[in-house]
RNA sequence: GGAUCUUUGGCAGAGUUGGUCGAAUGCACCGGUCUUGAAAACCGGCGAGGGUUAUACCUCCCAGAGUUCGAAUCUCUGAGGGUCCA
């Protein structure tokens, strides 16, 4: 959530802030208003409630010294009268803020490019030159059904349409590069951490996925959970309502999961293959931090996710996206992109995001700034999305006859 | 699934004949005295959010509803945790 005392206190430049992402002035001017609306209201029913307590302390002294009551007790209940009213004014009040709120994204951060898509983003390196192939090198499901590594139908015939079944050195690769990740991040001070993969709505919203993207979630009704579309959620929500000590931070967190998503506005995109699956593996990176330290560690983990690609040899570019191409709870993204020779383009495999204190402000992060509590900050990356990887490993890897060979780092992984 | 107990500030842990309790105490933490320095000891401060220039003031003792002039304390419902039974 967006810091309401900052909006009110420097409207103009969060408003035009705001705006660069592409939200609506008015929704920026009406968060506003409703926010002074709000203040109005409290004052109003704090003003009748301070006199219903005062006058409450009167009557337990009168009852004390047995005086009579009943003048008070008339005064208190025509006061109680207005207090419910008030009340309810507040709370609609409030009700309506925090819808406004919530559904407001994150501020870009100044240095985020203008643009609307993924068109404007900007490039910052490249990371190795794919290679030159003397074939027309194939695209990675026929591979993959060549290979006899992945089976589309049988997803299908078990749940429905971008699901897939992994066997045989699929499955093994899968495996290592699992491994292979959560290894390399262990050594880059990241703690490993296994969570559930259904979390409840609060964690959902203390992240930033609800209420605005309920459409993407798989849910479970009876019970009011959700199947996390990715670790970031129950990795970062682990400190949700903590007030943290000096000394616990920075939090260096790496886990692995499966990761669920609709894929609701993507009908039509990457149909085939696994690319776009609704059921996914990644491993990722979260890192709790004060906000002096927060842009060390997105350097850190942006790193630890490019130097996975690079010891796995596979060719890609990172991408600081603009401010169209932003996610709802970054200030700021930089995303990887891998090489695919098959597509004969660099497609997102990683993005790494700095958010600020936006989720901590939701899930109420803090820690313990001498005297003070200041909301931490929180990151998270993807360091990789394995079906991505396996895509690209495949693609990059390939012979001519359409065999596959397996990254030096890997073969270990493998038991080669 | 049934029975029973429990849920309090960063942690531990008092407080349940309803009022002066936002809440004892200990630890942790911060400031100071002492010390060459540190530890110990001693003194002081110390829950959170809103509000105010600062006070006042309001809210919060798992969540929600209720009883009452007044609830951490009583009633109901729900959630989490413990124990016993199945």
């Amino acid at each position: 959530m967006i810091d309401l005392k900052l909006l009110q206190k420097e409207f103009d430049t969060v408003s035009k802030k705001l705006t660069r992402k592409g939200v609506d002035a008015a929704l920026i001017e009406s968060l506003k208003n409703k926010n002074e609306e709000l203040k109005v209201a409290k004052v109003a029913y704090e003003t009748l409630q301070a006199a219903q307590n005062s006058m409450s302390k009167e009557f337990g002294i009168f009852m004390r010294e047995k005086k009579d009551v009943t003048q008070l007790k008339q005064k208190v209940d025509e006061n109680k009268v207005k207090i419910t009213e008030a009340l309810e004014v507040q709370r609609i009040c409030q009700e309506e803020l925090e819808n406004i709120a919530m559904s407001v994204p994150n501020i870009p951060d100044d240095n985020v490019p203008d643009g609307v898509d993924e068109n404007d983003n900007i490039e910052i390196k490249k990371v190795l030159t794919p290679r030159t192939f003397k074939f027309t090198p194939k695209e990675h499901w026929e591979l993959a059904e060549q290979n006899g590594w992945i089976d589309f139908e049988k997803g299908v015939k078990l749940a429905t349409s971008r699901f897939c079944v992994v066997y045989g050195n699929g499955a093994k690769l899968e495996r290592a590069l699992i491994n292979f990740m959560l290894n390399f991040n262990s050594s880059r001070g990241f703690v490993e951490v296994s969570v559930p993969a259904l979390v409840n709505r609060r964690a959902l919203e203390g992240t930033g996925q609800l209420p605005k993207f309920e459409d993407d979630l798989y849910k479970i009704d009876a019970q009011d959970l959700f199947l996390i579309p990715t670790a970031e959620v129950p990795l970062t929500n682990l400190f949700q309502d903590e007030i943290l000590s000096l000394d616990d931070l920075p939090i260096k967190m790496t886990g692995y999961t499966a990761c669920f998503r609709k894929e609701a506005g993507a009908a039509g995109r990457d149909t085939r293959g696994m690319i776009r699956q609704h059921q996914f593996h990644k491993v990722e990176l979260v890192a709790i931090s004060t906000p002096d330290e927060s842009d060390i560690i997105f350097d850190e983990m942006l790193a630890c996710a490019s130097d996975i690609l690079t010891a796995l040899e596979l060719p890609h570019r990172l991408v600081t996206l603009c401010t169209g191409d932003l996610g709802f709870g970054a200030a700021k993204t930089v995303d990887i992109e891998v090489w695919l020779p098959g597509q004969a383009t660099y497609r997102e495999i990683s993005s790494v995001s700095n958010t600020r204190d936006f989720q901590a402000r939701r899930a109420k992060i803090r820690f313990k700034d001498g005297k003070q509590n200041t909301f931490v900050h929180t990151l998270n990356g993807s360091s990789l999305a394995v079906g991505r990887t396996m895509v690209a490993i495949m693609e990059n890897f390939q012979n001519e006859d359409g065999s596959i060979d397996i990254p030096e780092v890997l073969k270990p992984y493998m038991g080669m």
